[in-house]
DNA sequence: CTAGCATGAGCAAACGATTGATCACGCAGG
DNA sequence: CCTGCGTGATCAATCGTTTGCTCATGCTAG
């Protein structure tokens, strides 16, 4: 890789000449040959600045890190495109550590946050995410912004819609007709589950019905955890008619379980879920969900942390466009006679 | 930050004496007390050695590139989990870069591998990926190493047993009592491709099954491709009874096309996948597939530039293990009578 | 009594880029 | 003849680590 100095030997002048024409340095008084041969020079030996030095030189390396709980949710792709997007367009590349499945004394996020690696960090708060790593992160000096979940102490972050998107699923059901209907939420620990469970309370008071404590489940986001509170809904006597799911990943999950029991959705149990991931649309039945901005989510942190970096600015950002839209599928129904 | 001076204040040493224990070097010759008070130091600094004061030294990063085409692909979360982990395992670091979607004068792929970030690229070639920027990768004298795909030039590479897998995929259904089976394939320019539709034709001659021209095609492994495809077959006179897809993502648009049309799966037309993405078990109806060793390709590939980026070996690495397995789900059955 | 050596530690250059300070030179004004 | 100044370029320090070399000290052997 050529360097400046390569450059500068090249075109005959000093390094410095070279730096101050490369970067357009207003401070460059360069005559208009040696201005024309640096930039010869620098085109034919192909330069390039060098990372490590400008970032030794700066303290800035113009790469952000994304920690996620786990790549293989498919809703995580579509917030990842968005960040990917508005990074590339700021200059900044994006770093990816994954929180799952570390064994227990690495070190991933340490090294991520404490060498310098990352001028900031956008971090997606999964159930499993270790509270030591964590505290580390919004203990540090370095920029954290939250994705989908608020945090107390002075890290930033930026939040869906949950609530109004919760309610126009609720609201679909209700319209075909449901009474019973039953809600499978995420971890009470998980902020983002306590945003949907308001906003499914809400609609179910707009129209009068009432919630029975049996109704709501609080066992996670993921297939598994979908699967056991569909299990333990269906249970019940009179058993719900409906069910919003949280999370499309759960739906799935839940999904399975009701082919495992025997009921049939959507004529047995409508389902209604949040996040149109495309796993929605090749479900068995074809799941109705509530399509959420995600790209738009990640745009939106990669901007707030990029702000936090350079200008230092703190924000709590919702993002609310595009507003959450139903995808009407196969899923849902009006309830059995 | 702390940095080793900050340490080495602390510790009232010089900076080459704490550079020297915190780095276990043999030509340390430091007395026993020197060294606890180092040690104690940097403990309670919580001193990490700066990323980009190293990188400028060795010239290396300890991060590889990872580009791929898409990150929407399902099949890609489990390459990527390999990576990552092996990766971690070998204290390097995976910085993505997203091939796709970027506009024409774009450079995101020269910043990645002209400015000194990564050590290594990891390449997984798409259909749309520009040729330009892959014979500027290719070119360079950065290590690479392609994924799924075999370069004809100096590049090391590392790639399925596609042709076992397609072959096991075709014999399921040969076993079901199929004989007009048809095949949709990718791009001709992919070579994964080529591989697969051979495992495909080899397990149809073993059997003693014409190939009909009519019944390959080779639109691409994208769901709208594979619906495109199965389109086309469909039309057909007399009609397949079973169709082998080389990739998951296009038999999820073929079997779109399908309900489209008409016809049933399993009962009219039966349908087998390369590639065991968790999407296939929620499909409608659930994919049987051919479950390849995504997981450990990834893990190899991470190896490979590893060994590439340290001793400068060039390998082309099939996986083979685990061997391809047949997941029997619900999309196949025995011809109609 | 002094040369020789082992031990423990610091000095300084280097990696590549940036930038405030400095220098050489030609020329005009006093 | 000397001072002052504008122009065009270079010098040198800096970011944090690493590492070959040097230096000071104390001890032993001749």
């Amino acid at each position: 890789m050529a360097t400046l100095s390569d450059v500068a030997a090249r075109a005959g002048v000093s390094v410095s000449a070279v730096s101050r024409v490369l970067s357009d340095a207003p401070s460059a008084r360069v005559s208009e040959d040696t201005r024309r041969r640096i930039q010869d020079a620098a085109q034919e030996l192909g330069y390039r600045p060098n990372f490590a030095a400008r970032a030794l030189k700066f303290s800035r390396t113009n790469v952000v890190g994304l920690i996620v709980p786990d790549l293989t949710n498919a809703i995580f792709t579509e917030l990842m495109r968005g960040v990917e997007d508005e990074a590339h367009r700021r200059g900044y590349m994006v770093l990816l550590a994954r929180a799952e499945g570390m064994p227990e004394g690495e070190e991933s996020i340490p090294r991520l946050i404490g060498e310098g690696r990352v001028d900031g960090v956008l971090v997606q708060v999964g159930d499993h995410m270790r509270p030591h790593d964590l505290q580390k992160l919004v203990e540090g000096t370095l920029p954290v912004v939250f994705v989908n979940s608020i945090h107390p102490q002075r890290a930033g972050s930026v939040v869906l819609e949950d609530e109004a998107g919760m309610r126009l699923a609720t609201e679909h059901l209700i319209g075909l007709g449901h009474t019973r209907i039953a809600f499978i939420g995420g971890l009470p620990s998980s902020d983002t589950s306590e945003r949907r469970e308001q906003g499914f309370r809400a609609a179910m008071a707009d129209a009068g019905h009432a919630v029975d404590d049996d109704h709501l489940t609080r066992l996670g986001y993921d297939p598994r955890s979908g699967g056991a509170a569909l299990a333990r809904l269906a249970a019940l006597e009179p058993r719900p008619t409906a069910v919003v799911v949280a999370n499309v990943n759960a739906a799935h999950g839940a999904l399975l379980e009701a082919r495992r029991l025997g009921l049939r959705v959507p004529e047995d149990l409508s389902l209604v879920a949040m996040h149109d991931a495309w796993t929605a649309e090749n479900a068995w039945p074809p799941l109705t969900t509530v399509r959420m901005p995600l790209y738009e989510l990640g745009r939106a942190a990669m901007a707030a942390i990029f702000d936090r970096i350079t200008s230092g600015a703190v924000s709590d950002v919702t993002v609310s466009e595009p507003a959450p839209v139903l995808m009407v599928r196969e899923s849902t129904s009006p309830p059995p006679a």
